[in-house]
DNA sequence: TAGAAATATGACAGCGCTGTCATATTTTTG
DNA sequence: CAAAAATATGACAGCGCTGTCATATTTCTA
């Protein structure tokens, strides 16, 4: 059971030099000569030391340990955000601590700080719909601990959050839409505890405002952000009277829902309803007709968080001027009238 | 920035007793008269005292952490399976560690390596393929280190792997698909890295036999899990002179991949073909029409694999008798002939 | 070139916890 | 009821690392 770790002073030993002066060059303090610098370098690469990310973070050195916490009711979006994450964190020998909670526990505030305390950590990213939690929100900020945001519904800009294009995609969709021909335009909004998904709504009614198109009450839904309430949503426009030509869902899984109501019900797509939807998960150009949707860059997103709290955390400035821009994508799932 | 800390010194002073006498409640080790259990327990509470787990790690305890490996081209498989470890963990207090990696890459039994030295990582969970990297293995039981896989290909039932009983399952698809009155079924077989799906393959050919089918070896392709590779499947399939009338699909994916083609070649399923996946992924019940499929029970899988994993961390035996059960779900996809 | 200023390095404590082993307390035994 | 055995508790070191501050070395200045 000899899970023998080299350790620091293995390397010190090895290198000549103090225990501390190993530390500096890990840590890229400055004051270390560089022939003594390189002398050690070369030890941690011949005993292929990995300093111990726990007693870094223990020793109260600059942690090498974020939380990424997330309340997701779509796998596939959450896991690419994660792979972003993941794979500069690991670049950067970062270790990742995931931690899954529900939204809507009364307690969530309570639990995170237990996380905090338990695990020391120093940082941490929150996804929708947590980072739009104000509670929690001001909790972390009473901690003063660096945290980063993705696609908060929010308005105000913080430096520390990521956020994409989101409305804009959304806007130019519907006038897509509109530009084939189709003026009764339903939406299927998500889920009203997810801020973003709001600024999905307002290009919705912004485009069709550009296009002077009239919006009717009648044709926006509320939806819940998965298929099951795609479907709910689906089965009522199914029962309208004048029924809309086409049919915008704040993300795919309703997308989904809707068509599949519209199909079973004896329609067709696109030729009867046209659908829209985002996200581009996967399932997207399953369906049949593949839908036409938003491809956010997820992953990149992930990565940027990550990036953007490593740099808090290490101190340094990071300006990341490319935000990460949504787009069209756009398949059979539309058609002109 | 003063993330301060309830430590167990506090503690063991609220309670009039010494840190080590905490430590031991906090860790139920035996030997602490019940009524000084009772005070410390009380103090815990009264000061919402948390056990920092890097600490707890250090010190050379019982370590609270554990690695979740994956390399996974389905990230809803991938995240199943880890709500299932992550929630269990949760419950139990312990921090998990998540670590993408790449199965092919030729280092990755160094960076598992590191890993696990950088983060003193006692136990871990590894999720197919890794659970079939001969090599990783090997390397893993070399440091002696608990390790539970879930769905290794290996046939040897080792105690530490959490498998499902995918070979009846895809055996009972196939025998159903049969009873349909199909009899030239086509296979479309799993990633030959990921051994697990061969116990699908065993499934197939053990049903064609039990009913005394002539497997035609033309009719099982080799896909790669991936919806294009299902595409590619299809695509010769559609090219063949005498071609089957039902599909089997070693996941949803590559079902998914096939019943496109199929579609867009202007035939329609289930009339003139039948199609099955295995995964029961949310794509499958969104297709047109909804695929029949097989459910494997991925978050109990995860879940029982952290249950395993932190028995033996905690050094009490565990017996799981009930060992998780895949179930056919039959949809639209497959008519009688 | 001596002394001051700047820079590089190291000794040592301590992060929060648990292992070891010594000591204190209780229970058992004859 | 005293002594032995069994049990409970605590003192202290140390896990691997970094912060602090003292010391050594180099560079600069006049």
């Amino acid at each position: 059971m000899k899970d023998k770790q080299i350790t620091i002073a293995e390397v010190a030993k090895k290198a000549g030099v103090s225990t501390k002066t190993v530390s500096r060059v890990i840590n890229n303090e400055k004051g270390v000569r560089e022939n003594t610098a390189k002398k050690v370098k070369k030890a941690i690469e011949s005993l292929e030391y990995k300093p111990n990310v726990f007693a870094q973070s223990l020793a109260g050195g600059r942690t090498r340990i974020i939380g990424l916490i997330y309340d997701n009711p779509n796998p596939v979006y959450i896991s690419q955000i994660m792979d972003g994450v993941l794979n500069y964190c690991h670049k950067m020998e970062y270790a990742v601590i995931i931690h899954p909670c529900k939204f809507e526990k009364r307690d969530l505030t309570t639990v995170m700080q237990g996380l905090i305390e338990k695990t020391r950590l120093k940082g941490m990213i929150l996804t929708p719909p947590l980072s739009d939690s104000k509670e929690l929100l001001r909790m972390v900020s009473k901690t003063r601990m660096p945290c980063t945001l993705i696609s908060p519904g929010s308005d105000k800009i913080r430096s520390d959050s990521i956020i994409t294009n989101d409305y804009e995609s959304s806007k130019e969709m519907v006038a897509h839409i509109i530009s084939k021909g189709h003026r009764k335009i339903a939406l299927i909004k998500g889920h009203p505890g997810h801020k973003a998904l709001k600024r999905r709504t307002q290009g919705y009614l912004d485009a069709m405002q550009d296009a002077k198109v009239r919006v009717n009450n009648n044709h926006i839904f509320q939806g819940y952000n998965s298929f099951e309430s795609g479907m709910d949503c689906g089965k009522e426009i199914m029962k309208m009277k004048s029924k809309p030509s086409a049919i915008f869902a704040a993300n795919d899984e309703m997308a989904s829902g809707v068509m599949k109501v519209i199909i079973d019900s004896g329609y067709e797509v696109p030729k009867n309803f046209s659908i829209a939807g985002f996200d581009d998960t996967p399932v997207s150009q399953m369906l049949n007709p593949p839908l036409s949707t938003i491809r956010q860059p997820l992953e990149k997103m992930g990565e940027l968080a990550a990036k953007k709290l490593i740099a808090q955390l290490e101190g340094f400035d990071f300006f990341e001027n490319q935000k990460p821009e949504s787009k069209l994508i756009i398949r059979d799932s539309i058609s002109s009238i």
